[in-house]
DNA sequence: CATGTTTCATAACGATCGATATGGAAATAA
DNA sequence: TTATTTCCATATCGATCGTTATGAAACATG
């Protein structure tokens, strides 16, 4: 009973996202998340506490969108330097926004939040053990398939995970695609 | 004439530059950077301009002490594995606090603030330039000493900046240096 | 000592911050 | 229709933001 919500929760967590994801933490106001979710305070503080809650909760989002379709995509490439080129660039292609500058919210977090908000440091922490777990799993196959064969399976898979955070990095920089896929094209030809 | 001063400037930035360094931009006040630098409003703004003049002073000043210091051991490394090897770490050593998460103030800077300020972009833009410069040096003195011989010397720069960066970004996330020196190991062993 | 000039210390400014209170509109249930 | 409940829209709160104004303090010069 009662007046129906005119908002459904995953939406606004997703536009909550893309705004936190381009501006950043501390230069989003409510206001600013009030006008680019379409939801009032009422709605916003009755579903995510605070400021800070709407945040946690965009980061878990992410974690379940952005970084699960990347995962998607390098579980379904062939174990292969072509493979890892791929998706590569097609992680570049997800933290490119029409303006170019949005990077990986994660790392942007990290920079942002992570020395002082134990929160956002540990769902950091889990991205990062995460999309590593996902590369060594990626290595093993190209491992078992003699294509890229190598020593210690989780320090390379660090490797590979760091090139990833390095990639939205030059991207929130300012750098175009040709220097991200330069940049691939020396950390592919690199692991081994 | 006139009352004398009662600081000076380069250790006034010095103060700024570490506040700025450690708590970012926008979590840094006035009043924080009045407090950290014992400068008062009137010699603030009487030197800097304004708060975000004080921040691209403070960049400036970043790249004329830390980035020289690393830049330095570089160049004075010897052109090998082990060479490397310690000239990372020396920077992994540069960038770690007390608290162990300072990170990289440039790649800070970049993501919180190179989207809409295009005089901190160019800043940036023009460290990571520079750095790339110092690697692609090195590896040249490397090259000719024929330890680490390779094909396109700038791309194996720019991926040796991009571990550089990425050393800060693990920092900045709380890694301790026992990750952090894995992931350079695996980056050594990596160049060619 | 008096005067002029620069800096220091602090008060104050308007604006905006995150967060909450308030009053009415919209829906359900009787 | 009426009562009840939930939500929307907006006003408002105290706190803090970056910045500026103000008056006293510290020097140099006469």
């Amino acid at each position: 009973m009662g007046r129906p919500r005119e908002f459904e929760t995953e939406d606004a967590l997703h536009k909550a996202m893309h705004q936190f994801w381009s501006k950043g933490y501390y230069d989003t106001s409510i206001r600013d998340l009030i006008g680019s979710t379409g939801v009032n305070y009422y709605g916003l503080y009755g579903t995510f506490q605070n400021k800070r809650g709407l945040m946690l909760a965009a980061l878990d989002h992410y974690r379940k969108t952005i970084t699960a379709e990347f995962t998607t995509v390098l579980d379904a490439s062939e174990p292969t330097r072509d493979g890892l080129r791929g998706a590569l660039l097609a992680l570049a292609d997800l933290l490119r926004t029409e303006a170019g500058q949005a990077g990986c919210m994660m790392c942007n977090a990290a920079t942002e939040l992570a020395p002082h908000d134990a929160d956002v440091a540990a769902r950091v922490r889990a991205h990062m053990a995460h999309l590593t777990d996902r590369f060594a799993e990626w290595l093993r196959r190209a491992d078992h398939a003699g294509t890229i064969v190598g020593g210690e399976p989780t320090a390379r898979a660090e490797f590979l995970a760091t090139t990833a955070y390095a990639i939205g990095l030059l991207l929130r920089a300012g750098f175009d695609r040709d220097a991200v896929t330069r940049h691939v094209e020396v950390a592919v030809s690199a692991v081994q």
